[in-house]
DNA sequence: CGATATAGGTCAGATAATCTGTCTTTATGA
DNA sequence: TCATAAAGACAGATTATCTGACCTATATCG
């Protein structure tokens, strides 16, 4: 008797405590506000943004950054800034100009196609916030990233001391 | 004047509210957490489960699941399923059987090693929310958990009317 | 009971996003 | 001025995805 229903898995006995664990339920509601976020950047007309550029979006100064500078804020190699920001130029979100303080370095600076990007991204997560407040009350947001700060300081320091 | 310092993105002007948006606590909250999980299980002599690999613990029935179920719990493709099972399999936290019920079909289940890998990424689960609670308060995680699911609720419906 | 459709799984190949290693050019500093 | 370091480019490998084609076992239906 196959076709057993495909029962949804996660719904099941045994570990029956592992859907409703700390990650989990902060993997669903990061999970559904990059789907959020990419819906709507996708709505705004820059559906060519994938997720792996945000880590760009996130650490360019307005004044331009140098690639090394990127990969350090964002936690990866150069080569792979190199290999992301080679991919937003193609597409016309940043622009690459020598740098003139040092001849080895270049700018990576945002076009105004990429600033316009910029602002859906900053728009957005402004409005997810109101709403969230409005559902829950004032403040539920402000409070929300205060203790997910407390998570993350938490567990940040490589178990200083003891335990 | 070049090597300049190397300042920290994350704390130049412009774009201010960049990096205090739910998004970026989600992410550093969650960032922090699978950091400290990976850190537990490799301390436990469970290195070599990547992160990719967690899709499979996640969804895994305690009595054995078919691949293209695991495959529709995590949301990817029965290939990419396959893919991932083929690597536990080869380094002993699964074992592939036929299933009695479905000629078709075979049956993933977690072998003792797997099943010691599955209790420690509970155990560090628990005893991350009893850090928590802890520190901030009784509640805290079950109150944050609780939020987190809002937040995730407010987002995944595609927008269902107007707005 | 046999033909056909469906479902589970595999194989092959492509792509995205990482990595390591090496090389060139430029800057810094002893 | 010369050795060293730093910024970036180039080449190649790996991981984790995907799509498409295919095989086989099972189910269904005439």
């Amino acid at each position: 008797m196959p076709a057993a229903v495909s029962r949804p898995l996660s719904t099941q006995a045994g570990f029956p405590d592992r859907h409703t664990t700390l990650g989990a339920a902060l993997r669903h509601a990061y999970d559904a506000l990059s789907e959020h976020t990419y819906a709507e950047l996708a709505a705004a007309g820059f559906a060519d943004i994938r997720p792996a550029h945000r880590v760009v979006f996130r650490h360019l100064a307005p004044e331009g950054s140098r690639i090394i500078d990127l990969a350090r804020a964002g936690d990866l190699t150069k080569q792979s800034m190199a290999y992301l920001i080679a991919g937003l130029e193609e597409s016309g979100y940043v622009a690459l100009e020598s740098d003139p303080e040092d001849g080895r370095a270049k700018r990576v600076r945002l076009t105004p196609r990429g600033e316009a990007a910029m602002e859906i991204l900053l728009k957005t997560s402004r409005a997810v916030e109101r709403r969230l407040d409005r559902r829950l009350g004032a403040g539920t947001s402000s409070t929300l990233k205060q203790t997910l700060g407390s998570v993350a300081a938490l567990l940040q320091p490589p178990a200083p001391a003891g335990d």
